[in-house]
DNA sequence: CCAGTGATTCTCT
DNA sequence: GAGAATCACTGGC
């Protein structure tokens, strides 16, 4: 389990730790093979023009939730992170399932592992992440993050669904992985 | 490729 | 306060 001070650092930093770590909610989830950063001099990021009521977990404590309703349908996840309140978080992108298959195909409503978690969307209905879920540590259950074991091979490129920021290659991912929201694009990183 | 979907936020009275 | 624009997306064509 991570403590609550692995998360007092910037966001890409953090978005690249991620990649290989294991996340479960309820003991149910996977292994965190896509993510973005954010922050406040970003303008694609929410926290870009500073607090509103939607986004205010963004400047609340590091190592919790901020989850928020995307396109009126779909809820997507992200881990508040920086050196106290400065508006930054990593978007959880896409899991690798390997805990609780059966309750993600049920509420996802069908049985390709490579569809259950590949998108921010997808991968809120499959753990059962939504508004209430908004603020809560990670560093307590129902949450469980777990650290990549050794380190995996990373791609570093620009991140998806956006209009501003496009070229910042801020979104990070496991090489390789089947389990993407889209193909990985990118540089190979070093850690 | 593109339509659906509705909350959120911005701008202007 | 009202009207309008903007979406960190998904699924079906």
């Amino acid at each position: 389990m991570i403590g609550a001070d692995y998360f007092a650092r910037d966001a890409a930093s953090l978005a690249h730790d991620l990649i290989g770590a294991t996340l479960l909610f309820h003991g149910v989830g996977g292994v965190i093979v896509e993510t973005e950063a954010y922050d406040q001099e970003d303008p694609a990021s929410h926290s870009f023009r500073g607090p509103t009521p939607r986004n205010a977990a963004m400047f609340g404590p590091a190592g919790h939730a901020y989850v928020y309703r995307s396109y009126g349908v779909h809820w997507c996840f992200n881990i508040v992170c920086g050196p106290g309140p400065t508006g930054q978080a990593v978007l959880v992108r896409a899991l690798e399932p390997t805990q609780g298959l059966a309750a993600m195909q049920g509420r996802r409503g069908l049985a390709d592992p490579r569809l259950l978690c590949a998108g921010p969307g997808r991968l809120c209905q499959a753990l059962g992440l939504s508004r209430e879920h908004d603020g809560l540590p990670l560093t307590r259950p129902p949450f469980h993050l777990l650290p990549a074991h050794g380190r995996p091979p990373v791609l570093a490129g620009p991140r998806i669904g956006i209009t501003k920021g496009v070229e910042t290659p801020w979104r990070f991912a496991l090489a390789g992985s089947p389990y993407l929201s889209r193909p990985a694009r990118g540089v190979p990183l070093q850690r």
